[in-house]
DNA sequence: TTGTAGGCGTTATCAA
DNA sequence: TTGATAACGCCTACAA
């Protein structure tokens, strides 16, 4: 038989409905694959009568696209990759919120891996490679920057990867990356209870392992100093970011400085922890002592009190770096070579609410 | 010249630094692709000579699989599509990291939507398009069923679909899903208060254009109807899930019923703007009035009092989901086109606080 | 133990 | 305006 549609009829028999390919489409059609594909993505001039009957086989194989193979001829995926880790966590879901906006926006897929095998940790370099035996057109780093997990980071090694912007880490020149200034926010904090009156301003910090917590504790440090104030280490406890956590440290630090009328807490769970604390000890929030947050989490408006603290912008800070990391991407495939440098600094801002209100 | 590996260092020497590929490591190797293939496969037998030289030019080049590629030929990508919406809530992510960890496990990639476009929300036929464009194993569908948003899910389209899984949603028999027993939730928590001698009832849904928030308003009714009491539409105001909608919903509710001596909220968050509300009118929780939540988020425990709540194993919902749409698609592989109609319940359980206790 | 030919589904190039 | 041919990078089947 020399039924031109013969081959693709015998596709769509298979058992698993194989999806219909370009030459399915042309063999009905009655035109060359080329043709079909010109139809699809809409280039070139076609005469209207051949683009009706394309389309009408189109629709009548349910003809859908192979992402895959456009990709291969591409040679671009049109895909970033985001690592990230604790999306259960308010801070890291934003943020990925805004990545995957802004992707979208774009026109970008997300291809994602959220590092969260608690068995198994994939070590860094499982992922990347992963990552680039899918070819992602480029990589948002989000995973925080703990101990020693990004010693990695070395020039030699990011120029064996597509363009790679990194979330929230110390500063390191001469890298893509977007971060909230952590050290103000734990700076405007502080400073805030100064302003209030607060004599004796403790703080309870992240696990010190964590940037972002050691960040938060410098704010603190030099607040207190440039107050000519003195950032005694009785004044701070280390905690892990949770409630939990909070209360605990609380219970130390009223143990350690037991008049301290004032407490910057390293995040709103810990903040809420510390209040747990404060309330069972019968001290009056913020009469006895005055306390502020981080993280603005929705709840923190509906503390009891509401708790004043620190807003980083995460959406934002996920938008930006998806456009930056985009920018990256096109100048790359223009075939400069140069590893783009932008750093993003955003800035957080304290929402004052009645935790820390005068008395 | 005829240097077999002129052409692997040409490709090197372009700007950006294309990936090398088999052709190029099998060059420089001085063996042919397809004995670099079995190395890089580990299949059949390879002289242990040979393979160290392959291995050897691999490392050289930084020779990375092409994914792409290979999905191609194997007609397999080893990638889950997750479409899902909400992220930055608690519910929600808890989800998503089950669905990752089980996913990481069984050795799929996730390639994710959230369709949180705020201007633009995407299709669900364009989601859907994107998916089977990209060619995924499968398909988990966890967006919430939120007033007709599940009206595309017929039999038919589901055919021209690759395996798909459904989260939370009403019982559609035929189609794979995994849901919480939402209405035993609430059944749950209106049984506790009234195991603890409350007389009056009440309850803040959430919208009630979503399945889940309609199933715990049923959980309350059902369980006030069983124990002979009326459940009064006086007795329920319908919120949003959030702390604001909770508060405003309490007020409500006490200047409809200013007796009521109970409330079921049907999230913590909601629960935390109706504690807010109380606490402001003078009233004492659980002396004049107990609360339950739903979720058992982090910081219920450290709510004033810790708050009784429902909690779902949406951790193992996203595990089992997983799972069971991993198995669905190793049959769909054998060719066996049966849409598998397995359809998984999650039974929540109560977590007793003090908000709830006996005064 | 290794290599060759052909194909996965698409697009670019060049020709008709 | 359309089509043939050759990639893209890899793998399966079959040979050698």
């Amino acid at each position: 038989m020399s039924d031109p549609t013969g081959e693709a009829q015998s596709l769509r028999m298979t058992n698993s409905p194989a999806q219909a390919t370009l030459q399915d489409v042309a063999a009905l059609a009655g035109v060359s694959a080329k043709t079909v594909s010109r139809v699809v993505n809409k280039q070139g001039e076609i005469k209207e009568a051949t683009r009706q009957r394309v389309q009408e086989a189109i629709d009548k194989l349910g003809y859908q696209p192979n992402f895959l193979a456009r990709s291969l001829v591409h040679r671009r995926t049109y895909t970033l990759a985001v690592a990230a880790w604790g999306i259960d966590y308010f801070g890291p879901s934003r943020t990925i919120v805004g990545i995957e906006q802004k992707a979208a926006e774009l026109g970008y897929s997300l291809f994602l891996n959220l590092l969260s095998n608690p068995d198994n940790p994939p070590s860094h370099e499982q992922v990347l490679s992963d990552f680039v035996a899918h070819r992602v057109d480029g990589i948002v780093w989000a995973v925080p920057e703990v101990g020693d997990n990004r010693t990695w980071i070395q020039t030699e090694r990011l120029k064996q990867l597509p363009p790679i912007i990194f979330l929230n880490m110390s500063a390191h020149p001469g890298f893509a990356m977007v971060s909230v200034n952590n050290q103000n926010g734990g700076r405007q904090a502080t400073q805030h209870l100064i302003d209030q009156g607060r004599r004796k301003i403790g703080i309870i910090t992240g696990p010190k392992k964590w940037w972002e917590a050691r960040e938060r504790y410098l704010g603190w440090k030099k607040a207190l100093e440039e107050a000519d104030r003195k950032p005694s280490p009785m004044l701070a406890v280390e905690s892990n970011w949770t409630s939990a956590g909070g209360e605990q440290a609380m219970y130390q630090l009223l143990k350690q400085e037991p008049d301290i009328d004032a407490v910057f807490a390293s995040s709103d769970q810990i903040a809420l922890g510390a209040m747990k604390a404060l309330s069972a000890t019968g001290r009056r929030i913020p009469q006895d002592l005055a306390i502020v947050g981080f993280d603005n989490m929705p709840e923190a408006a509906f503390f009891a009190p509401p708790l004043t603290t620190v807003y980083q912008h995460l959406i934002d800070v996920g938008c930006t770096a998806v456009e930056n990391l985009h920018r990256m991407i096109e100048v790359h495939r223009e075939g400069k070579k140069s590893i783009e440098s932008e750093a993003t600094i955003s800035e957080p801002e304290l929402v004052v609410r009645a935790s820390t209100m005068k008395y």
